[in-house]
DNA sequence: ACGGAATCCGACCGGTCGTGCTAATCTGCG
DNA sequence: CGCAGATTAGCACGACCGGTCGGATTCCGT
């Protein structure tokens, strides 16, 4: 690895790390030079652009996150526990891949919620990725007989991601201690339900 | 009215508005005081700090949401219709009270996850009170016979809030246009759950 | 109508932001 | 070693930020 890419990698270290605490908006260059221990116009020299530090830094949370949470999956039994295992990761990150502070994308839903550009563009079609991803679990399930006949993967992926979000504002925002206990309920619920009904 | 008080409801006004398109912020004093007819100094004067003109906002922003989306419950049936009622107008907010953009609490969930802060505990309490309101409607539904016996109203309210915040995503962010269908169809389901069982 | 108080303006402060430009330094290859 | 190109530092810019202050203006009770 060249010097360049060297130093290019941890600059994104410290981004992907600025942005769980701060969000993408918070990725400040002054500061964040200081992490990586350059000056601001060295940093700047490496991206062109804040955009593109933030799609970079984007990108790099994605991977981290692809591989941190979504890939463990391979090693686990196919249908219903690949989907418990990825949803139970899913809660654990961003510590889970060693990072500071909270979810990086839900921050950044809020921060490009109107403004257009290459972040929010890039941040659907990540999230869009995730989306299949929980989908083709969630039809695998159905095929192992271990979710009702009849399960419609696109709702479930999207009560699933209601979870996850109602985790995220309970557990971090709310600071509640029974977060957890309650986001396993309704995950509970949410794959028991139906069942009986079989 | 006196002049005081009708030009800060007008600042205030403009702060609401503000904080649903760019966040609470996103309420900086130049932009806002053209909003709202005055210059900096003169609207700074109605406040003394960013943090109280935030705060502010965000009281409005409750009372506006009391009256707009909670209060109206008070002419629907007690029980099942009046919790439905909260919620699908819930979906509606902040446009059926007028406002432009997106939720401002989801937004301000964000911005003041980390820093501590008047705003941040002002608004951890508004979200308790509501939390409650909800509470209160399921316990009511329940003795109503309209939701199973042995509902848990804490465990109900996590995931009805789970499912409006599903819904901004979906809408306001990944504008995918089956989303009010998908939520009302999660709704359902979260209501008829355990109907089966009884 | 008058005087004190409430209200608002305009100019300004120190600081931080993203962004360019040039010059110095470093790295790796011949 | 020496040179070319990659890499980083140094510096400055215009814009915007929250906040301050003195004075002008407007309001309102008497």
């Amino acid at each position: 690895m060249s010097k360049g890419t060297e130093t290019r990698a941890r600059i994104l270290a410290a981004a992907v790390e600025t942005a769980c605490l701060t969000g993408f908006n918070g990725l400040n260059l002054q500061p964040l030079a200081v992490r990586a221990r350059l000056t601001k116009s060295g940093l700047y020299a490496h991206f062109g652009s804040k955009e593109a530090l933030q799609v970079a830094a984007l990108e790099r949370a994605a991977a981290l996150f692809q591989q941190t949470i979504v890939a463990p999956a391979k090693a686990e039994g196919a249908g219903l526990p690949r989907l418990r295992g990825v949803f139970h990761r899913w809660l654990e990150w961003p510590g889970r891949a060693g990072l500071p502070g909270h979810c990086p994308f839900f921050a950044a839903v809020v921060e490009f919620d109107h403004d257009e550009g290459l972040v929010r563009a890039r941040l659907t079609r990540l999230f869009r990725d995730f989306q299949q991803v929980i989908e083709q679990l969630v039809a695998s399930a159905v095929r192992h007989g271990h979710l009702p006949e009849g399960t419609s993967p696109t709702q479930f992926a999207h009560e699933l991601l209601a979870l996850r979000y109602a985790h995220h504002w309970a557990q971090d925002f709310m600071r509640d201690p029974q977060a957890m206990m309650r986001t396993r309920e309704a995950f509970a619920a949410l794959v028991g339900r139906g069942r009986n009904v079989i």
